[in-house]
DNA sequence: ATAGCGATGTTCT
DNA sequence: GAACATCGCTATA
């Protein structure tokens, strides 16, 4: 089994910081795009009150319960879409929202699909956005399909925190942030 | 620098 | 009808 696989097999917050440093890479369209992550929150199952999955499955969240190393894509506010990966045992509902990451590969596709050079892939949608990722991404591989996670974490220093933008379960520190060094 | 607000699909009360 | 794992524009300081 792959390291990535062997990472989004485990529990949902350990995968969330090892997630950090690692290159997030689409080919979408003929063009490739590619972020070192530098931050994540992990999301639970139906023990997490504010997880997608905690009241059980929907047609939205059915690839939460899918294999860990699926892609879960979904629509924020009726506008933009967040990329998650997929964690733990299939079934078990849990996945790593991928927040942000730093341009590495194909910046000026990324800025295009931005339609700005400021604030590329800083923030869930922005990174979506960026990397060209939509709701047909839904479901597909992290390994092999045109969305995936590859290669050695980049080192640096990270920082823990609660989740934002949420307004149940904020107590759990389950964010988390890279600061290359 | 910070605050307010509009856009809008899916889920929940 | 309201909330929501957001973002970017506009106004005010």
């Amino acid at each position: 089994m792959s390291d990535l696989l062997r990472l989004l097999g485990g529990d949902v917050a350990a995968a969330a910081r090892g997630l950090l440093g690692r290159t997030l890479i689409s080919e979408i369209e003929g063009a490739s795009s590619a972020v070192v992550l530098t931050e994540v929150e992990a999301y639970g199952g139906e023990d997490d009150p504010a997880s997608h999955s905690f009241r059980g499955r929907t047609a939205r969240n059915a690839a939460m319960f899918g294999p860990p190393g699926m892609l879960y894509v979904y629509r924020s506010y009726g506008i933009h879409w967040c990329l998650n990966a997929v964690t733990g045992p299939e079934g078990r509902g849990s996945a790593v929202l991928l927040r942000g990451g730093i341009p590495i590969g194909g910046i000026e596709q990324m800025e295009q699909r931005r339609g700005r050079s400021d604030h590329v892939a800083d923030g869930p949608g922005r990174l979506a956005q960026a990397l060209g990722v939509t709701g047909d991404h839904n479901g597909a591989s992290l390994s092999v399909g045109p969305v995936r996670i590859e290669g050695v974490p980049a080192r640096g220093k990270i920082t823990v925190g609660p989740r934002v933008g949420i307004s149940r379960a904020t107590d759990r520190p389950w964010r988390f942030l890279l600061e290359l060094v």
